[in-house]
DNA sequence: TTTTTAAGTGCAACAATGTTGCAATAAATA
DNA sequence: TATTTATTGCAACATTGTTGCACTTAAAAA
C-alpha cells in the first residue's frame, strides 16, 4: 500500500500516506466525511487536492449515486490516469447502506442496435452478505 | 406532457410547465445548465425546488457520472416518489457527449453468492447511433 | 550528505452550488 | 367568488470546490 504512491509517481508525503492508510483500513467504499472523521486534523484544501490527484492517478475511484455523497475506494493496480480497469460492480446495501466493490467473474454484456458499447458500469442495490440473513 | 403535473398531483404553474416543456423538447438527458440556457429568465431557487420536486414525484430522474454535471431526463409514466421503473440503460457517447436513456428489452441479470440483488443500474459508454458511422 | 530543483501544503480569498425562513403571490378547492 | 393551500422570490446562509501565492517539504542531482 505504501509503495503505491511511488508506483503511481507522486510524492510520498505523510498526509497522503495517512489518507491512503484510511482507505486501506476499509474493505468498502467510503465517503469524504469518513476520511475527515478519521483524520485527527487536516487541511480541507489539501484533502481535496489529495483526493483529486488520487483519482487522476488511478489510486482510487469514485462511486456516485444520485442524491448521495460520493464514495471512494482503492483501485486495482492496473488502473491509471487514462483508464480504470475494474471488473467489478458497485453494490449498495439497502440496509447497512455500505457500498461495496464486488468482484465478478463473468461480467454481463449487452448489445444495442446501432450503438457501439465500449464499457459498462453497473450499480446494484439489495442486501449485502452481512445483512442478507 | 402538460397533464403530467396533474397526474403526479403537484400544482401546475407556468414555470413548472415551462421547465417540463424544455425536457420534452429533448430526447436525451440534459444538465441543469441547458435548462437554464433555455429559460429566458428564472429564479435560481425556484429552479432548484422545481428540479427537486420533479425528482421526488418521479417526473424526471437523475443520471450521475463521476466528475460530471448531473443530467436529467423525463421518466416513464409508472415512476413515482418511491420507485423508478425504468428498463433502460444510460448511454454516454464519447464523441458527442450526449447521454441517452436507451430502452432495452432483455435487461441483463447478475447473481452474486450471498448477496441479494434487487435492482441493477447500468451506465454504458461508447458511440451513439449518430456518431457510430 | 549537501545542494538544487520540483512538488506539496496552508492561507486567504473567491466561486459555485444548494438550503432555509418568511412574506407576497398564485393556484386549487369549496 | 371566497377561502385554503401551495408556490415563488428575496435575503441570508451553509456547503462544496477552486485559485494564486508564499512557504515548506520531498525528490533528484551533485
Ligand atoms: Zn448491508
Ligand atoms: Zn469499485
Ligand atoms: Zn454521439
Ligand atoms: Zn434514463
Amino acid at each position: 500500500m505504501t509503495n503505491l504512491l511511488k508506483n503511481k509517481k507522486i510524492s510520498e508525503t505523510p498526509f497522503r500516506k495517512e489518507v491512503l492508510a484510511i482507505f486501506g483500513r476499509y474493505n468498502n467504499a467510503i465517503p469524504l466525511s469518513i476520511v475527515e472523521k478519521e483524520l485527527k486534523e487536516y487541511n480541507r484544501i489539501t484533502l481535496y487536492r489529495t483526493i483529486k490527484i488520487f483519482l487522476e492517478k488511478g489510486i482510487i475511484h469514485e462511486i456516485t449515486i444520485s442524491g448521495e455523497e460520493s464514495n471512494y475506494a482503492v483501485c486495482q493496480e492496473e488502473c491509471n490516469t487514462d483508464a480504470h480497469h475494474h471488473q467489478h460492480i458497485h453494490f449498495k446495501c439497502k440496509k447497512c447502506e455500505i457500498i461495496y466493490c464486488v468482484e465478478i467473474n463473468k461480467f454481463p454484456s449487452i448489445a444495442l442496435p446501432n450503438y457501439k458499447i465500449e464499457q459498462l458500469e453497473i450499480q446494484a442495490t439489495g442486501l449485502c452478505q452481512s445483512c442478507n440473513v
